[in-house]
RNA sequence: GGUCCUAUGGUCAAGCGGUUAAGACACCGCCCUUUCACGGCGGUAACCCGGGUUCGAUUCCCGGUAGGAUCACCA
């Protein structure tokens, strides 16, 4: 019979600090005992952070910040960083995803923080720093005899995938695969560790059908086989095969896996939900024994759906990549200029299906009025529309006033189009071109995204007014020319709208156009073409394109000088 | 291949045994209008297939099919 304390202590001499030692160092919190809500992000640091992670990060912010105790106190949304993969790591990581979340409004109470500090005091938040607290329960286990060393090299793993393969059986360490490694005499341990050999931590999975079962979880038997079946917050009961893997928990670094590192972080640190996405499904039965067999009472788990796209070479639908689509980097909406309030009214429409309806009844409230219910996420993937956010982005910016949206313009060119910035550095010239009917009963609702307000409004800047289109076929060369020359001749920038527009139909009459366009429509034998295609001429030498907010007001922003002189340039 | 998840118009989606099967985006037409945009009105367009259960299935069950996810000392 082994002898598991000596093993334990034979594996990690160092370790002195007991499970119990760790549970007084971090207690728990009363809030989350009190409705609060306990959640965190756990990026690994490859310094990518996508729209995925976005969609993910909304989730727990939300879910936390929301959440509130009986005396009014917000949940606690903090940020981990799991690295335990030291390959992954890379450079200002860190202050990448804080930097690029905080863009979009969603900060963290506690964990990693800017300039290599922590904020909190279930620290640390890097996963590579815990080496000591994973493995004073590793060791623990070890000792109740629910985990051992393995010895297998990577060719015995292989060799054994082969057979299994060839066999058709179910790949991995399991069963009859992982007695030899479970069986193995402490001197055989003991001499493999003073060889030198290397090794890894594993648990030993056990039998589901004894009654050993936790008790908060359910258990199911199908066909001979025990399921698991838990309640997840998004997509409800799901039920899957109980863990029989013997999974590695110690890699031969002495650092932990993913597996592990969940359980013991999101248990010490007290987590009450874990939102994560549905590619952590399947481990689930993994971290559910974890979690049986360290006594630990388990999570709210809310796993998310990926998010989808329609692969143009193969017409289906797949997860988004960051390899391919551009649109998946959080740089891309930063670099078309999208405003970050039009992203997360995105996001948040779908994230929640009766989002669109509760806004359609509270267009003014602030987005964080809305109770955001994980019941009410779709367990389906979405589909990113762009259509859709540009739709959404419309009436965002509609309602930023338009001294804000010069800054979110101006702060925009400075880092993407800085060879524009000296155009916009006149902000109250700028802020009046974006505020051009913005104020009517039916207001404009032209401006997208800083890339596409920039060329919508370029005209207004001499170093990018150009010609654009050419003028309506209805109107010959000498009729625009005359057109012109009679426009500037009678052209009195003081007067209003109506005196200006009186001018234009006087002219329209006298060259033989119809004043009413209707007229032109009905008799078009009697009319060279209506006043729709004498204004367009002005359109276009004015702004130099056909489409465009109303001349008059356009007119007043650019002040008369630019415009006798842009008509002047026409007519020579 | 095993396992799990998912399945309503082009897209996002309501629906939860009986509905003319909502709504939004996109698209088309008309109206408003000096252009465009906005707005208004209208339109095209959907319950994956096959069995059950039921008086009645988009809805419940089973089986297909399709798509997705996952099967690492990566997270």
């Amino acid at each position: 019979m082994m002898d598991y304390n000596k093993l334990a202590e034979l594996l990690f001499p160092d370790i002195d600090k007991t499970p119990a030692d760790y549970e007084a160092f971090y207690p728990s919190r009363p809030a989350a005992a009190d409705g609060a809500v306990i959640t965190r992000l756990g990026p690994s640091p490859t310094g990518f952070i996508h729209l995925g992670n976005l969609y993910g990060a909304f989730v727990d912010e939300r879910l936390s910040h929301q959440s509130r105790t009986s005396d009014g106190t917000p949940g606690t949304f903090y940020l981990r960083i799991e690295d335990t993969d030291d390959k992954r790591y890379v450079e200002g990581a860190v202050e990448t995803i804080i930097r690029s979340l905080g863009f979009f409004d969603i900060n963290f109470d506690e964990g990693a923080a800017l300039d290599g500090e922590e904020i909190g005091a279930y620290g640390p938040y890097f996963q590579s720093n815990r080496g000591p607290v994973y493995q004073a329960f590793v060791k623990e286990l070890v000792r109740k005899g629910q985990a051992y060393p393995c010895f297998l090299t990577e060719e015995d793993l292989n060799a054994i995938r082969q057979e299994q393969e060839a066999n058709k059986e179910t790949t991995g360490i399991y069963g009859k695969y992982a007695e030899k490694s479970r069986n193995l005499p402490y001197e055989e341990i003991e001499a493999n560790i003073a060889a030198g050999k290397p090794y890894v931590v594993r648990l030993k999975s056990s039998d589901t059908s004894a009654d050993s079962r936790h008790q908060g979880v359910n258990y199911e038997d199908r066909d001979g086989v025990t399921y698991i079946v838990i309640n997840d917050a998004i997509r409800g009961k799901v039920a899957m095969p109980a863990n029989d893997q013997d999974v590695i928990i110690l890699k031969a670094n002495g650092i932990p896996t993913y597996h592990f590192a969940h359980v013991i972080d999101d248990h010490l640190m007290r987590t009450t939900h874990v939102v994560r996405g549905e590619e952590w499904l399947m481990s689930l039965p993994i971290h559910v024994e974890l979690f049986e067999k360290l006594g630990f009472e388990l999570p709210t788990y809310c796993h998310t759906a990926v998010l989808m796209k329609i692969d143009e070479e193969t017409g289906n639908k797949r997860k988004l990549s960051k390899r391919k689509d551009p649109e998946l980097s959080l740089d891309y909406y930063r670099k078309e200029g999208y405003h970050p309030q039009a992203v997360k009214e995105y996001l948040m429409t779908i994230l929640n299906s009766n989002f669109e309806e509760w806004r359609a009844e509270n267009p003014d409230a602030g987005i964080d009025e809305f109770h955001f219910t994980t019941e009410k996420m779709s367990s389906a993937g979405a589909l990113f529309d762009l259509n859709k956010l540009k739709d959404i982005s419309k009436d965002i910016l509609l309602k930023i006033p338009a001294d804000e949206l010069a800054d979110f313009l101006i702060n925009w060119a400075r880092e993407f189009k800085p060879q524009a910035l000296p155009l916009l550095e006149d902000k109250e010239y700028l802020t009046k071109i974006l505020d051009l009917g913005r104020h009517d009963n039916k207001p404009r609702k032209d401006l997208i995204y800083a890339k596409q307000i920039f060329e919508f409004i370029s005209y207004f800047y001499d170093d990018y007014f150009t010609i654009q289109e050419r003028i309506p076929e209805q109107v010959s060369d000498e009729d625009a020319r005359e057109i012109l020359k009679r426009y500037l001749e009678t052209y009195d920038h003081s007067d209003d709208q109506s005196e200006w527009f009186e001018k234009i139909r006087t002219i329209t009459a006298d060259l033989g156009y119809a004043v009413k366009p209707k007229d032109y429509k009905k008799h078009p034998e009697e009319y060279k073409g209506s006043v729709a295609h004498v204004s367009t001429v002005i359109r276009i030498a004015v702004m130099g394109r056909s489409q465009s907010p109303d001349v008059w007001s356009i007119q007043q922003i650019l002040g008369e000088e630019r415009v006798r002189a842009r008509i002047r340039e026409l007519i020579g």
